[in-house]
DNA sequence: CCAATTATGTACTACTCGGTATATAATTAC
DNA sequence: GTAATTATATACCGAGTAGTACATAATTGG
């Protein structure tokens, strides 16, 4: 089923990824519309003809950086059969994603956040930036979450906390990273980090519960 | 000692806070020079004949900002004579201060570090930005330097990775409290993030010693 | 009173921004 | 072939950007 009409001269996706590149980079304010359309390689109108306008770029931008690092997140921390190294295997490989020369540095949906409730910047990505910003805290609380299940957790402990807490270290090796602290003091921040990591102990029933 | 000519009709600290106000709140490139202006109640001559241009009015907005920050560690972190609930008590009140409704959202430095290298920005905010998000480590590994010395913690930490370490919790605050995070959920993070403190125990001895 | 000096407000520059009108090129349906 | 449809490129729109030229007002020093 050839679609009527003139077809379509660039690949959407990568013209999206290109858009995604730059907006990580820039934010939503700093990547212009004419800078992404020439890393397109696309004139403005074919963009705009595409993707709608600037705010549904971002939004499906965000969506793509999403979905990868979903994709990414689960097969890390899904791998490993011990909750706690497999906390710390994502900390580190997201430290190492951060410190990608081949990327820009941190994670974009931290440095979204920053630009949340300025003007110009539209309440539907303030919102979407949000979400993605928790959307890490869940894939982390549903690792914690199994671990209870294979009895590597005590059931007393508030995973939903814990996920927030190692969420909340993510964004800040984020900062971090874009703050030029190199990768041997981030390392050494996520073991720092896993300190925290609830001291279980096995008590003479079989059974283990939080102490401290 | 009257200077010659007109005298200026505002004040110049007054005017640096609100542009201080709202770089932090905007950024460095969502303030507009004319904005400020507006927010000043001054002319953008005027403003441009008492700072010079934006690039030295954001630098000038950023040392103030960072002065009030080391004013606030340091009575919050010398207060209380226990290290461990100083440091406490400095990431709980940095949470207050993130909450303030009077003032924007998160902080000032972390929300600068999301818009390092992007282009328009010059290198000299970037190398500031970057500069200041490291102050506040020092400011905690003084801290724990000083712990050290009065034998709360043992000589054997290594107080600049802790410090890093608390300093990247800071960050993560930060952005978790731009993100939308109720105050309950960030004083919970805080909780678990003091778990990473060094385990002290008590040698026969009376000495001390990290333990696990 | 008269310079010199500094601040102020109006109006302007050149440029970039997000977004679009318009004409044309390339394709399918008939 | 012709009509309908879709994509393309040029060129433009109004608005906002950082920064300034210029005339004027207010002060100090003589």
């Amino acid at each position: 089923m050839t679609p009527v009409g003139r077809p379509r001269e660039f690949d959407l996706d990568e013209a999206l990824d290109h858009a995604l590149l730059l907006f990580w980079r820039d934010g939503y304010d700093g990547a212009s519309v004419n800078r992404i359309a020439d890393a397109m390689g696309v004139s403005k109108p074919s963009l705009y003809a595409a993707f709608g306008d600037k705010e549904a770029l971002y939004l499906r931008a965000l969506e793509r950086y999403g979905e990868r690092q979903r994709e990414r997140f689960a097969s890390v921390l899904d791998a490993e059969p011990d909750a706690r190294t497999a906390v710390e295997n994502f900390l580190r490989c997201t430290v190492d994603a951060h410190l990608d020369p081949g990327t820009p540095g941190g994670c974009m949906v931290v440095a979204g956040t920053t630009i949340c409730d300025s003007p110009g910047v539209p309440a539907s990505i303030t919102q979407a930036v949000c979400a993605a910003l928790r959307s890490g805290g869940t894939a982390i609380e549903a690792r914690l979450a199994r671990a209870q299940r294979e009895r590597q957790l005590p059931a007393s402990v508030d995973i939903a906390g814990l996920a927030a807490y190692f969420n909340t270290v993510l964004a800040g090796l984020s900062v971090q990273s874009k703050g030029q602290q190199c990768g041997e003091v981030l390392r050494a921040v996520i073991a720092s980090a896993m300190q925290a990591w609830p001291v279980t102990t096995v008590t003479a029933r079989g059974g283990s519960r939080r102490s401290s």
